[in-house]
RNA sequence: GGUCGAGUAGCUCAGUCGGCAGAGCAUACGCCUGAAAAGCGUAGGGUCACCGGAUCGACGCCGGUCUCGACCA
């Protein structure tokens, strides 16, 4: 059986590892990263990208769609995504997921119908949420889409605009396309989730951001910098190349970046967390020490079944 | 040893004339379908260094002690 596999969890709780331990040790398994930041080209180290050695020997799909200076989005993810997985289904492969970005995942294992993009319709909200502000326009949306205001903060000045450019461009309820995250219906994957202890995965975290740091991150960033068109808005966000960023332009020191960088993954790892605890499908396992060992046997476990 | 300054939330610091103890960051919890490593909301948290005094009432005033810093010797 072919059921896709899926091993998630926060930034540094080794779930490539586990995924690739998996691999490692059975023929027709690839791995599918599901991660918004692994798809830009030579964004490397920063990203934790797979090593060229893993990727010799697994294929790995979902990793280097995109130039650095694009702005890479859910939907261009989804696509490419979902023909790897298309492809592999077809050739009879399984599916590794090794997942951190938990909106794209969500993309893959429950479909998404994602509306398309409006943009005079969105150069005029923005120009009203300058204007205006958030609450003005999540009034417009309460009378449009009152599911879609309910569903979030009258402050979230992006999301209310998106919504909007969706009801007002399409002229249906951004909330038509689809029920929301807080769905959790049965889908053909197995997913396992890699749990930690806070503070150990705290101690993970600053001790791999200095290992990048060893391994060139700066010099990564300076090299992207320095390419004719840099980094879209999107790319530039990325953790680790911001921080840089400004050290580079001189707002920082070198000393401040990197523990800004450290305390900004720690606090992504949580977001990711929470993203993903809510999801009832999932089995957790939590870890203490070494994930391979801990998680490897209820990942081969669960893919017999 | 002397002079001056500082000591308030986990951290950095506000705190006016003596009248309910504050902010930013951090932390915890939650939301979010074309920026998601993004964006947004809520909450908890205090021996005001310590001891004593005057006062109806002290973070604040008075006396002393301790710690840190700068300068002078």
């Amino acid at each position: 059986m072919t059921t896709p596999l899926v091993v998630l969890g926060p930034t540094a709780s080794g779930k490539s590892d586990v995924a690739m331990a998996f691999a490692a040790g059975r023929p027709s398994c690839e791995i599918l990263a599901v991660d918004a930041m692994q798809v830009y080209r030579r964004m490397d180290i920063g990203t934790a990208k797979p090593s060229l050695g893993d990727q010799r020997s697994v294929v790995h799909h979902g990793i280097d769609l995109a130039e650095p200076s694009t702005d890479s989005t859910v939907a261009d993810y989804l696509e490419a995504a979902n023909a790897s997985l298309a492809d592999m289904r077809t050739r009879g492969v399984r599916a590794i997921l090794v997942a951190g970005t938990g909106l794209y995942l969500r993309g893959l294992t429950d479909p998404m119908d994602i509306p398309g993009r409006w943009p005079e319709v969105r150069a005029d909200l923005e120009a009203r949420l300058v204007a205006d502000g958030a609450d003005a326009l999540h009034a417009d949306l309460a009378r449009l889409d009152p599911v879609a205001a309910d569903r979030m903060e009258p402050s979230n000045g992006r999301r209310v605009v998106r919504a909007l450019e969706v009801t007002i461009g399409s002229g249906r309820p951004f909330s038509s396309f689809g029920p929301g995250i807080a769905h959790y219906p049965q889908v053909p994957f197995v997913q396992v989730g890699l749990r930690w202890p806070r503070p150990q995965l705290a101690d993970r975290i600053a001790r791999r951001v200095h290992r990048m740091m060893d391994a060139g991150l700066l010099a990564e960033v300076e090299g992207l910098l320095a390419e004719p068109d840099g980094l879209s808005r999107t790319a530039s966000q990325a953790l680790g190349y911001k921080e840089l960023t400004d050290h580079l332009r001189g707002d920082c020191s070198l000393a401040e970046a990197v523990e800004t960088i450290i305390v900004r993954t720690r606090q992504f790892a949580v977001r990711q967390e929470r993203w993903f605890r809510r999801d009832p499908r999932i089995r957790w396992v939590t870890i203490d020490d070494d994930p391979v060992a801990e998680a490897l046997p209820v990942l081969t476990d669960l893919a017999d079944t």
